[in-house]
DNA sequence: CCTGCCCCATA
DNA sequence: GTATGGGGCAGGA
């Protein structure tokens, strides 16, 4: 209930206060900065928390008592005002308007966002809005208020505002505790507060940038305004200075101060999306307050409020904020570029460890692992009951669990609908969990699967509107001290995107799975369940069944999609208590804010895009690729002397190695002859015909049936394009990878194939643009093992395959036998491999005694590689893991088995997980960077499809040279500054109509 | 109808 | 020798 809430009104005698928050982060900034250095960070962590203390203090302050401590002089309506982003339309008009503004310190950066959310935690307006500066929206709502009769306050320093003062409109300088009305401006500038502007265009500004008249400063200004009345008078009036010099300049740079005019004109009429009654004060929220000041540690504070709003500190837990732009040594050497603001480091009581928390005292002796072991416990003792949830019929329940979100700060959320592909998928419902066994489910689409014949297919009564139970969701959806929590959040993501919502912030359990245990299991949320909470979820095909039987999810009872979906956020909260303490404790906060979180939108957006084809040109290809078959088809049954099925490889098997009697090579582990390219090749080498023909076949029928047939199926019918899906969380090695359709695998290596790669193409008037990394992998490894004359290789430009040839077998680079430098580049790839003996001599069709004398020179070469492969090696055995150099971990569990086979295939593994790992980890920094480095350079260029070690964008013709730049530096500076690298990554890029021409 | 196997496309 | 996803075949349900 809002104090004023009976009449969301502003009148005569009331009294607002508008805060410029923009302002007053850099003031009380530089306050703090001359304070007791411990005032300055938070204990727990060091996370600078100095602005946002004297920040709250101040907010705390103009709540209770408004300017004087006299009784009814505290606000009725309030808010504060932010800029949303630096460009503005005074950007249109002087594109150098508050261009040397320098960067802010690095300890200001994460309080940016820390002072929004105090702002929301004391339950006041946070208002910033696209395109105008934090005064225009001052300006707006004070000539609001005034109309309306109140009294208004602007809280800042900022002389701009001065502008505004008037009978209704007065400033307090909070930080100097200084009030200012006409009197004071009238000090200040010379003038009162309506000529104000007349003479900021003449005396400009330098640390906005106003240019105004040279050798006009504020006193001659003043003077002259105070003679012409106004800067127009003057400006025609110029001739009849007196003064020559001065005359010349306010000739000459008349246009200039009609310019600075227009700059330093506040803009009274900005369409704000809140009214200005809208701004009445609310009674603060308690325990949000407090929870947010605990996360805080402000303990002075925290103590106050919790005396003047009746809350029990000890009751509530503090608020899970995000920090972003934060760094923060993890303790590794690593930086820390986000990180999660509420510190498991100083856990909450936990109510299932009584042991450990009887006395809250003790609690701060806790460490982040006693916290994850505790929910460990905790959340395996704890059972699911799927039968207790709450099916969502009105909006007055949807109201109570909206507010029970705001109090909690978290909320685990989670959609259901129509498809898997979320770009199709209607929403049908959606589940809300906001502690374990508290969750619920909104049905909003459940339609009547009876009578499908006589139309049937009605909504079921007992429904909230789709509309109304969105708009009611969006703003906690969307509100900064509500955390959503999803499993898969990228599916949920994309979903309520399409419905306008934009989900922030979020965790992700999935993800916090992958980072923490990648290469343990599956990190899907059934084998989560069954891992960490010992419960086994409804089966999906159990409310819905499965195959051609299977009925989308509107079609489910109500009271069975209650049970299920209800069920899903349940448990995707229960994981997120178990999950996200272990980040802290195992030290891989750090990777999951840098390198996981903040990839979901960024893939949900790619996908989103989705890319070209040329439909025809695919037909058109089946069709050749058909014929080609066919005769192929002709041949084979010719050789074989009788008809059989090409496809199939144990028939083939039969006729090659039975009735033809050939030389049958390797058998497959099931003991079938095998018929693999390789052996086939073998086979035509020899002069045999027939495997020759199968060989031409089979590339013929792959490209076919795979690609040429099977992309146009992925057409979506409403955009035209083809959406892949990207999997985050499905490789050991931090990879990610592309399905239905897989776009990471299009043919590139034959001409036949590089067909296919054509038919992808830009839209009009666009050009497809391809950046790659050339030898990522090689030069992480040059960097991880440190080897000098592989970095001295890249430094240079060599070509590194000839170069290891070169050190190898002697011979010179210049005239380079082709074959010699293949065999290099072979063994270069099974370097990363973790090579074997075996595996060089089948690449290289070599002896097994050949490939063994080949390795070992080359660890005579390179003993660097040796040895880092032997550490390697020793780590994984101690560890079960090893990390990238970003400190993703891959885990091997099962590394140590007695299965030499096995273990050798570990070893290899956990060589190769660092580099591919390392590789893959800077492209996705370069791909989180991305989006916002082209916005910057005003590019509008569209990054579609990430191929391991290659971007695709879709670029206007007109922005293509601009844009490779950029794409590119961000590209090659992608590692840092986490990490210098001993090597420089080059990147090599190309715009053409299509991908096969662009790649 | 589902699953394992074989084969093959990519980095 | 590393990492994936997917199509077709064949066998067991």
């Amino acid at each position: 209930m809002s104090k004023n809430q009976e009449a969301a009104s502003l009148k005569a005698g009331d009294h607002l206060i508008l805060v410029d928050g923009s302002t007053f982060i850099f003031r009380a900034y530089f306050q703090a900065s001359t304070m007791d250095a411990k005032y300055q960070k938070r204990k727990s962590d060091g996370l600078p928390t100095g602005a946002v203390q004297i920040f709250c203090n101040m907010l705390w302050k103009l709540l209770q008592e408004g300017l004087t401590p006299e009784p009814g002089d505290e606000p009725t309506h309030m808010a504060v005002i932010f800029d949303h982003s630096a460009k503005t339309f005074r950007n249109e008009i002087y594109n150098e308007y508050k261009a040397q503004r320098p960067e802010p310190p690095q300890d200001l950066i994460p309080q940016f966002g820390l002072i929004r959310d105090a702002t929301r935690a004391f339950s006041v307006h946070c208002i910033e809005q696209e395109g105008f500066e934090a005064d225009d929206i001052i300006a707006t709502y004070a000539t609001q208020a005034a109309k309306a009769g109140a009294r208004v306050t602007i809280a800042s320093g900022d002389k701009d505002l001065m502008q505004l003062v008037g009978p209704h409109v007065g400033m307090i300088d909070t930080m100097k505790n200084k009030i200012i009305g006409e009197p004071e401006v009238y000090e200040k500038f010379g003038v009162g507060p309506d000529k104000v502007i007349e003479v900021q265009s003449l005396a400009g500004d330098s640390v906005d940038n106003v240019p105004g008249v040279p050798g006009i400063g504020l006193k001659t200004a003043a003077q002259l305004i105070n003679e012409f009345g106004d800067l127009e008078t003057l400006l025609a009036n110029a001739s009849s200075i007196k003064q020559p010099k001065r005359r010349e300049n306010l000739i000459e740079f008349a246009e200039q101060a009609r310019i600075s005019k227009q700059l330093v004109t506040l803009k009274c009429d900005v369409p704000v999306e809140l009214p200005v009654a809208a701004l009445a004060v609310e009674d603060m929220n308690g325990p949000r307050a407090i929870a947010f000041l605990k996360a805080m540690e402000f303990n002075t504070l925290t103590r106050r409020v919790a005396e003047a709003t009746g809350a029990e500190i000890s009751a509530i837990e503090p608020a899970e904020l995000v920090v972003r732009g934060w760094h923060e040594p993890d303790g590794k050497g690593r930086i820390m570029e986000g990180a999660p603001a509420s510190d498991p480091a100083d856990p909450p009581a936990e109510p299932n460890k009584a042991s450990l928390a009887a006395d809250p005292a003790s609690a701060g002796e806790w460490t982040a692992a006693d916290l994850a072991a505790a929910r460990a416990e905790a959340a395996r003792a704890a059972k699911v009951d799927n039968s207790a949830y709450e099916t969502v019929r009105d909006m007055e329940r949807l109201r109570a669990w909206i507010e029970d979100a705001f109090e909690t700060g978290h909320v685990a959320v989670d959609t259901e609908t129509t498809s898997l592909d979320a770009m199709q998928a209607d929403l049908v419902g959606i589940s809300l969990a906001t502690a374990p066994g508290k969750a619920c489910y909104i049905p909003l689409g459940h339609v009547d699967g009876e009578g499908d014949l006589l139309g049937g297919g009605g909504l079921v009564e007992g429904q909230i509107p789709l509309k109304d139970a969105l708009d009611a969701l969006k703003p906690m959806l969307e509100d900064r001290s509500v955390l959503k929590i999803a499993q898969n959040l990228k599916y949920d993501w994309l979903v309520f995107h399409r419905y306008g919502i934009d989900v922030a912030p979020y965790d992700d359990t999935m993800l916090l799975s992958y980072t923490l245990d990648a290469g343990k299991g599956g990190n899907g949320m059934d084998e989560l369940s069954e891992r960490w909470l010992g419960h086994t979820p409804i089966p999906f095909k159990e409310v819905a069944g499965s195959g051609k039987s299977m009925i989308t999810f509107d079609k489910v009872t109500i009271d069975k999609a209650t049970a299920y979906a209800a069920e899903d956020a349940d448990v995707t909260l229960r994981l997120w208590r178990v999950l996200k303490p272990r980040l802290a404790a195992e030290h891989m906060a750090a990777v999951y804010e840098v390198l996981e979180r903040p990839l979901v939108p960024v893939l949900a957006r790619m996908e989103q895009r989705g890319i070209s084809i040329d439909r025809q040109m695919l037909s058109r290809l089946s069709g050749e690729f058909a014929q080609g078959m066919a005769r192929l088809e002709a041949e084979i049954h010719e050789l074989a002397g009788k008809p059989f099925n090409i496809g199939s490889p144990k028939q083939l098997g039969d006729i090659l190695f039975g009735e033809m009697g050939l030389p049958g090579g390797k058998k497959t582990k099931t003991g079938a002859w095998s018929t693999s390219a390789s052996v086939l090749d073998d086979l035509a080498a020899e002069g045999h015909e027939l495997p020759a023909r199968i060989v031409d076949w089979r590339q013929l029928s792959k490209l076919k049936s795979t690609y040429s047939d099977a992309l146009p199926g992925y057409l979506n019918p409403q955009t035209g394009r083809v959406h892949t899906s990207y999997s985050l969380a499905s490789t050991t090695t931090g990879r990610l990878s592309s399905s239905e359709p897989n776009l990471q695998n299009i043919p590139v290596r034959t001409e036949e194939g590089r067909k296919i790669r054509k038919a992808f193409v830009a839209e009009k008037g666009h050009k497809l643009v391809s950046a790659d990394y050339s030898q990522i992998e090689l030069r992480v490894l040059a960097h991880m093992a440190d080897i000098p004359q592989l970095r001295k290789a890249f430094e240079d430009g060599l070509d590194i395959h000839a170069m290891t040839a070169s050190e190898m077998f002697g011979v010179p680079v210049k005239d380079m036998d082709p074959m010699v430098r293949r065999r290099a580049k072979a063994i270069n790839f099974g370097i990363i491999y973790g090579i074997s003996a075996f595996g060089l001599a089948a690449q290289l069709g070599i002896s097994r005694g050949e490939a063994s004398d080949y390795i070992k020179t080359y660890f005579e070469r390179f003993p660097g590689i040796r040895d880092y492969m032997d550490a390697t090696k020793k780590f994984v055995h101690e560890h079960g893991y090893v990390q990238t150099i970003f400190g993703r971990k891959a885990h091997y569990p099962e590394v140590n088995t007695s299965n030499p086979n096995l273990r050798s295939f570990y070893e290899r593994a956990a060589i190769n997980a660092p580099i591919q790992g390392s590789a893959a980890d800077i492209i996705r920094r370069a791909m989180i960077r991305m989006e916002d480095r082209l916005e910057r350079a005003k590019l509008s260029a569209r990054m579609l499809l990430q191929v391991h070690d290659e971007l695709i964008f879709e670029v206007p013709e007109a922005e293509v040279d601009r844009t490779i730049p950029v794409v590119r530096e961000v590209m090659e500076k992608a590692a840092e500054p986490a990490v210098d690298l001993a090597v420089p990554l080059q990147v090599d890029a190309r715009a053409a109509a299509n991908w096969d021409e662009a790649h």
